[in-house]
DNA sequence: TGTATAGTTAGCAACATGGCTAAGCATGAT
DNA sequence: ATCATGCTTAGCCATGTTGCTAACTATACA
């Protein structure tokens, strides 16, 4: 039940942008270069840098350098949190309908007196 | 298999602000005013209603007018684009997994030869 | 050693975002 | 009719975001 998880702000801002989802989908597949990402998406070297910082420090991608190359890889469990988050609005939503639910079964009670 | 679907990019973005989230929560046990949402945040009138024109757009509260009070509703099935979202990473995640276990049953194989 | 390749950094410009105050409008209560 | 309430709009300010170019570093290859 965290208040003001500054972890959501990240993960849901990262998944804003097209260019980053883009790059998350291929990611997916496997890992890849940065060039190869900037050829993906059409973008110029420094700007895909830049959205590559956004994934990594949303913890959704994890890079190293081999030599001269950093090598970008997809990091699934970083979407936990979202999911998590998605399942606590899930169980407010429904336990609303239950109690929904029950004044509506009162109300027929009611009507049957 | 949407290519650049700026839904998602709605969406997302909304729910990257904790004001905001906080007020989704709020919507999910049941509809409010705005004049509640803004009691519960902390922030001025002016501010909440920009954060529910954002959610708004990305579907997530409708709203309607009662007399003078705006009534605003949460809208669970606005999530949808986003959970499908989520299966289509997944998808390409074990696919590629799948990939991955092939490969490694073939060099096993190769061994034993 | 020299050159091409792959990143990296600094910094600029345009625009978006998130907060606010002040002033206005519409409705409900007296 | 008057006043309080609830929302709405306009506009300001500080900051963040997203693209870029230009200049730099570091590694591989010949």
């Amino acid at each position: 039940m965290a208040k003001h998880d500054p972890n959501l702000d990240l993960l849901f801002h990262a998944l804003s942008d097209p260019t980053r989802r883009m790059m998350l989908s291929r990611l997916a597949k496997g890992p890849a270069a940065v060039t190869e990402l900037a050829g993906l998406s059409g973008f110029k070297l420094p700007t895909i840098l830049r959205h590559l910082s956004v994934l990594e420090e949303a913890g959704l991608v994890a890079t190293q350098k081999d030599g001269r190359v950093r090598s970008c890889a997809f990091q699934p469990k970083a979407l936990q949190p979202m999911t998590d988050w998605l399942e606590d609005q899930r169980k407010l939503w429904e336990a609303r309908l239950d109690r929904l639910d029950d004044y509506v079964m009162n109300l027929m009670k009611e009507r049957e007196k």
